[in-house]
DNA sequence: GCGACAG
DNA sequence: ATCTTGTCGC
């Protein structure tokens, strides 16, 4: 149990030690830099598209899920395109290696949205999760930006404790501070790297939100990003997405409960010899 | 034994 | 992540 849990994490290890001697290139080139038109104005002109995408879980099922990925409009944030799939996830959660668990159910989800509507392609995701706010510096929004080529913002509702980052009584006090709805404090690791930033993301909700450069894009880009993305706390897209998955589970438990059992083979018979 | 722990 | 209704407050 315990020992199945400690093998796959000392497989995803190994995976993520081989993958970043493979992309440490293609990291330094373009995780933390606007690449786009659009992040190059205040309002995002020519920004049109956002994506969002998270995964949800059946208690007390540790292999089924719902990926879902949604698109919105923008600035207006309406729901343009949405896939919900039920999935099998393979790898355990384990803090700090999250891309290896839901990574790859993301990149089929933007798969199918290439093959059916190819014109809904979101110019940018939101990510449930960090970007380089991470152990390796290489988290889920990291991750996902690269297997894709699609800037991506990573936006985590907890903070991560690494690197000297901690939910100790200083953090807390620099919550305190953000007063309005766009206030923001860096997140600096121990040798002062800035990390991300915690983000009032609405007005009306004290709890920040903890935004990370994923991939394509400057941190500043993300955060105003992220707010402008922002109905309530979670932005818009995540928010959608994660809604619309945990109602996909619903509508499916509703389903197998309510279809016949599956068929057994006439093992009773058998079992008599 | 206690704390930490993205989802 | 998930278990969970109503309820108190702006």
């Amino acid at each position: 149990m315990a020992d199945r849990a400690e093998s796959e994490a000392r497989v995803a290890e190994e995976t993520l030690r081989a993958w970043e001697r493979d992309q440490a290139q293609l990291k330094a080139d373009v995780i933390d830099q606007d690449t786009q038109e659009w992040q190059s104005n205040p309002s995002f002109a020519g920004l049109e598209r956002v994506g969002g995408v998270d995964l949800s879980y059946i208690k007390g099922d540790d292999t089924s899920a719902c990926a879902s990925l949604v698109v919105l409009s923008y600035p207006d944030l309406e729901v343009l395109y949405e896939d919900c799939c039920m999935v099998a996830v393979n790898a355990p959660y384990v803090a700090g290696f999250l891309a290896f668990r839901e990574v790859p159910f993301l990149v089929e989800a933007l798969q199918r949205l290439e093959q059916k509507e190819p014109g809904l392609r979101p110019q940018v995701l939101l990510v449930d999760g960090n970007g380089i706010l991470h152990h390796r510096g290489f988290g889920i929004a990291c991750h996902l930006g690269v297997l894709t080529g699609l800037p991506c913002v990573g936006v985590a509702k907890n903070l991560l404790q690494v690197d000297g980052l901690a939910n100790d009584e200083l953090h807390k006090e620099q919550i305190q501070d953000l007063q309005a709805g766009g206030d923001t404090f860096p997140l600096l690791s121990t040798s002062g790297k800035i990390l991300g930033m915690a983000l009032r993301s609405y007005a009306k909700s004290t709890k920040p939100v903890y935004v990370s450069v994923g991939h394509k894009m400057s941190l500043l880009s993300a955060v105003q990003l992220v707010h402008s993305c922002c109905r309530y706390r979670v932005p818009e897209p995540i928010r959608q997405a994660d809604i619309r998955s945990r109602e996909y589970i619903r509508k499916h438990l509703e389903a197998v409960s309510a279809s016949p059992q599956p068929e057994r083979m006439s093992e009773d018979a058998d079992s008599e010899h």
